[in-house]
DNA sequence: GGCGCCGTCTTCT
DNA sequence: AGAAGACGGCGCC
C-alpha cells in the first residue's frame, strides 16, 4: 500500500481523507455556513480506519484514532500541532493558554494562524482551541464546524 | 456587556 | 519590509 484515500459521505458535503503508506495526511472538511443538527446525517463511507474514526465523533462515540503521518510545518505550526494533540475530549484551551504552554507567551494569534493551516482537522483537534473569553474563536471549515463538534464530544 | 484600539508573534507577498 | 490574521487586554461607553 502507497497514497490511497477515504472518505465520509454526508448530507453536508463529503469529508475525504487522504493517506500515504496507511497514514493520514489530509483531512478535508466541506465548508459549513450555518449548523448541522444531530445526527450529522451520515450517507455512507468507506470501509477502513480513517472513515470509522470519523464516523464515531459524528455518532458522539469515541474511537481509536488512526496514525498520523509526520505533518509538514513550520517548527512553529508542529509544536502548535503537538500541543493541540494534547487537548483530550471534552476538554479545551485557550489559544493564549496555549501560547504560553509551548513557550511562546503573546502568539496567542499565531497560535489561532498555526491551528487555521492544521492539515487534518478531526484528527488534531484544534476545534478545542478556543478564545480566552470562553468565545469558540475561528475554524477554517466554518464555526458552524467547531461549535457542532464541541457540543457533540 | 459590547466595541474599538493597540500590542504581540508568525506567515505570506 | 509590509500587511494580515481562528488573539488578548485595557479603556471607554
Amino acid at each position: 500500500m502507497c497514497c490511497d484515500t477515504a472518505f465520509v459521505e454526508t448530507r453536508w458535503g463529503r469529508i475525504t481523507v487522504e493517506r500515504v503508506a496507511g497514514r493520514v495526511t489530509v483531512c478535508s472538511l466541506p465548508f459549513l455556513e450555518k449548523e448541522p443538527p444531530t445526527p450529522f446525517g451520515i450517507l455512507a463511507y468507506s470501509d477502513d480506519a480513517a472513515a470509522a474514526y470519523i464516523v464515531a465523533m459524528l455518532s458522539g462515540r469515541q474511537a481509536d484514532r488512526p496514525p498520523l503521518a509526520e505533518v509538514a510545518g513550520t517548527a512553529f505550526q508542529c509544536r502548535v500541532w503537538r500541543a493541540v494533540e494534547t487537548v483530550k475530549r471534552g476538554q479545551k484551551e485557550g489559544y493564549g493558554a496555549l501560547a504560553r504552554r509551548i513557550g511562546a507567551p503573546g502568539a496567542a494569534r499565531a497560535v489561532g494562524a498555526a491551528c487555521g493551516s492544521n492539515p487534518v482537522p478531526l484528527f488534531v483537534p484544534c476545534h478545542r482551541i478556543v478564545t480566552a473569553k470562553g468565545g469558540l474563536g475561528g475554524y477554517a471549515a466554518g464555526v458552524p464546524w467547531k461549535r457542532w463538534l464541541l457540543e457533540h464530544e
